[in-house]
DNA sequence: ATAGACTCTGACACTTGTGTAAGGGTCAAG
DNA sequence: CTTGACCCTTACACAAGTGTCAGAGTCTAT
């Protein structure tokens, strides 16, 4: 499909379907004209890697793991510094968390004093 | 106490305590040379503000409601628009946690898929 | 009073996504 | 074959935080 097919079932901009090209996250094939040619496993990759990356994680880390997002089995270089980083991404992820817990606990004790105090 | 000590305690930069004043998140009084003085509540201030920011409240935003920060009693301007801005952040963030949490099983699952494989 | 640590302002740079515009091909339907 | 929608690349710009450096003043302990 097309990029403009793809960036209109997964809701991201053809910006950043380049941009995600470019950074090494996507390999579309190109067609003679030049365009770009997804494939539709190319939806779900896109789903994973906006729901992590809105999630804190750098498009340079996502890139790390590629193959675990496209394909159901066959696993890559489990090399024990990618594992070590995930473990700590993990870490920071939790802790982050944490944070968004306390804020919204926050906010809404804030929210409910100002609220009734109108 | 002068900028140094805050930063110390806070574990903020001096720069971010300086940004943070540019952007009108803290008015430390200032002595006769020109250095700034802040009181000791400021530290628990930027303590709350660091959270919120972490949690991806802009300081543009967290500034509106300062004085919820500074003091335990008195509440301030309760304007409808501030009430709505602070549902509008509070879902986000609600949104934003179940991403994260999303985000945090997945790595989970890549994770321990990488490791049993190793 | 002198040294070393601290502070001041201002400015420049970098990051990571993201938008947008320019100038120019491609494609499909009428 | 023409037109309108779509695609290509390149490039400039911006946001929000944050680091760092320069040049200059202040403070404190010896």
């Amino acid at each position: 499909m097309k990029i403009g097919e793809l960036s209109h079932r997964t809701g991201v901009s053809v910006r950043m379907l380049r941009y995600y090209e470019a950074e090494g996250l996507l390999k579309p094939a190109r067609r003679e004209s030049g365009y770009r040619d997804y494939g539709s496993e190319d939806e779900r990759v896109v789903g994973a890697i906006r729901m992590l990356n809105t999630s804190g994680l750098k498009l340079d880390f996502i890139r790390r793991f590629l193959s675990c997002l496209r394909s159901e089995g066959p696993i890559l270089h489990p090399c024990p510094d990618l594992l070590a980083a995930m473990e700590q991404e993990m870490q920071a992820l939790d802790d982050q968390i944490k944070r968004y817990r306390k804020s919204r606990t926050l906010l809404g004790s804030y929210y409910s004093e100002m609220r009734d105090h109108s």
